[in-house]
DNA sequence: ACCGGGATGTTCT
DNA sequence: GAACATCCCGGTG
């Protein structure tokens, strides 16, 4: 039993909304995984973030109304998949970096192939919107419409109490914010977070 | 196990 | 023209 978030969850500071992801369920046709680890981005102070220089093209989403997917491209090859946070005109996002697979195994190995095991499926931002199938079509898709049957859900598995909380990974700026979070001692965590 | 580099093209300066 | 919220493979030890 499980039921989909509403505007209100996603519509929320960005550093409150982050960790309340933690361990809710992503899912999308054919395939479920339960949200591991994360990265709050937000545009008002922070260099690390797309939105930090304000709108464009790219990034315009990240503006716009909470509970929507922010889905970017980069390295010439990868997608990466946020949930757009905080309120509309304060740009807000988090990065989803890794799920525990739950259901689709075969789909998500079908679109992985160099996954060695299930572990590994979605062990990262791009390797998740690869099992998932995300790219440029959901960008600005409505999570709370479930807009391309794409949705989170909460099965009743609360937050971690203590997460684990570091640096952001991949950054050249704002790389002291602690502003990543990801359930403990889960095997999905993309790369170990420092000091727990 | 660990490390280094190449892939590949959009976005913004 | 540089940077990029990454991943994978092939080298070495």
């Amino acid at each position: 039993m499980s039921r989909r978030l509403g505007r209100g969850f996603f519509a929320r500071p960005t550093l409150e909304v982050a960790p309340d992801l933690l361990n809710k369920v992503l899912v999308a046709p054919g395939v479920a995984g339960r949200i591991v680890e994360v990265e709050a981005y937000r545009g008002s102070d922070d260099p690390g973030s797309h939105a930090y220089r304000g709108p464009t093209p790219r990034n315009e989403v990240m503006f716009g109304t909470a509970g929507h997917l922010y889905v970017y491209f980069t390295y010439g090859m990868h997608w990466c998949a946020n949930v757009v946070t905080d309120g509309p005109g304060t740009p807000g996002a988090v990065l989803l970096r890794a799920l525990t697979p739950l259901r689709g195994f075969a789909r998500m190995r079908q679109r992985r192939p160099a996954a060695m095991r299930d572990h590994e499926l979605a062990n990262g931002p791009a390797k998740l919107a690869q099992a998932f199938g995300l790219g440029k079509s959901h960008d600005g898709a409505d999570l709370v419409r479930a807009c391309h049957g794409v949705s989170v859900r909460d099965d009743g598995t609360p937050p971690p109490e203590r997460p684990a909380v570091g640096t952001r990974i991949g950054l050249s700026q704002g790389t002291d914010l602690p502003w990543r979070f990801a359930v403990s001692e889960v095997a999905e965590v993309s790369r170990p977070v420092p000091g727990r």
